[in-house]
DNA sequence: GCCAAATAAATGTCAGACATTTAAATGTCT
DNA sequence: AGACATTTAAATGTCTGACATTTATTTGGC
């Protein structure tokens, strides 16, 4: 029954145990690979594996040179962002997930946020916003231009919060559908709608009026499905395209 | 200015970026490790730190054997379910996020399921909420036990949705939480008053009820961070308990 | 005292060998 | 011909030892 894993499994795992429950502290060096080859009783290229596993899990960081090694590595926002997204873009697209219920999932998060960002947005996020709206309303941008401008839009909407636990958790489910709006072509007069209901936002957010703001991204959220539906509906009339 | 990466992160991130881009379809086998060495140019030891560093991504499994080798990876929710868990909560307790930050994400993500699961809960999730009820309300029940339970509890609610993409974003939110719960003391009293709580959103749910669920978390979210805040203030007045 | 060179300690890389696992090919007996 | 046992081949897993490279420290000369 029990699979047993590889050694540099094991060792990384034993590892990983003392890193999570904090026997090992923030920025603490690890044994040399010569130590740890010693203690685990095995060879220094296992020990290597089993550190590189680790390492591609940002739990470690190592060095070279005389007073290098791996140490500890504090996670910060930053990378735990950039895992989430690329494991939420590979979740999305290895599962054929569709656009509505992506949709559903991001608009209904990111309406979570909406009152807190009303209550503490900034004047900078504010400023961002209307950046990527003016940036949005150019006439000669590309799709994939355009739905960049859009997460980075959100993405000021989300931050405005105040909360990087929430801006952690948001940065999935906001990037990772990217991908899948690339797909969608914006004809000029969806993006103008678009461009309306940010602006709608914006503004409903520069008066900090919560319940106006919901309903905006309500709106949005119905417009975005209807989208991304008559995307679909193209690709089954002529399935062939490729 | 570069910071030249290894050899073997280099690779890896040749061979992820074929898998995100979807050049390497799922369940594909890469070459075998000597001809990636040979494609690559480098020794097969540096050929198998990079793999390694897929591996723990989940991103390829291996198997040995005559036909094994390495296989790009269907990244399962459950998968994804995990990595989310483990790295939220390591970015929980290692930037020393406060109870309240963490209390506020939580609730605020759990909230805008709250609409969704009204609408969509089948019987057995409510049978699943009510269980876990009856194990909160045993007198001799650990305070680990009782979180435990208590997230078994949400992430039904979550699960209610019916949106594979929320509950896997949520699962961080919920999930990640709990070591940070798992510091309060839970008296009979404030037991009791969760219990109710808990009872009243099934309820609610039962009857499609959404705002009064709405309500009930807002309640709830704002008693949890209650407790919290009293568990801060007495570890204030007598830091040194260790 | 300051700068340059040697040193040492660590990770990074390579090459080759052997062990182990697994499926497929082969052989043998009925 | 078919069923079972054996051999073979291909792959990953592990070990050993060497050398390259990086970097902080030590040493030495001025």
């Amino acid at each position: 029954m029990k699979n047993a894993p590889d050694l540099s499994a094991q060792i990384a795992k034993s590892i990983r145990d003392a890193i999570v429950s904090g026997d090992l502290p923030i920025d603490e060096r690890l044994p040399s690979e010569a130590e740890l080859s010693e203690q685990f009783a095995v060879s220094r290229s296992t020990v290597r594996e089993a550190l590189k596993r680790l390492a591609a899990q940002s739990l470690i960081r190592t060095q070279r040179g005389a007073t290098g090694g791996a140490f500890v590595n504090r996670l910060t926002f930053e990378q735990a962002y950039g895992q989430q997204i690329t494991t939420s873009a590979l979740l999305l697209s290895m599962n054929d997930v569709n656009f509505d219920t992506a949709c559903e999932a991001r608009f209904a998060l990111e309406r979570a946020c909406a009152p807190l960002s009303a209550q503490r947005r900034t004047a900078d996020h504010l400023a961002t916003m209307r950046a990527e709206i003016t940036r949005q309303a150019q006439p000669g941008l590309s799709d994939e231009s355009f739905c960049a401008s859009d997460v980075a839009f959100h993405r000021a909407l989300v931050d405005g919060a105040g909360n990087p636990v929430l801006s952690y958790q948001l940065a999935g489910a906001v990037e990772a559908i990217e991908p899948l709006m690339n797909m969608i072509t914006f004809t000029a007069r969806s993006r103008d709608h678009i461009v309306g209901l940010h602006t709608a936002i914006a503004d409903a957010l520069a008066e900090r009026d919560a319940p106006r703001v919901d309903n905006l991204l309500a709106d949005l959220a119905t417009y975005t499905a209807q989208l991304g539906r008559s995307v679909a509906d193209a690709k089954k009339d002529a399935p062939k395209s490729n």
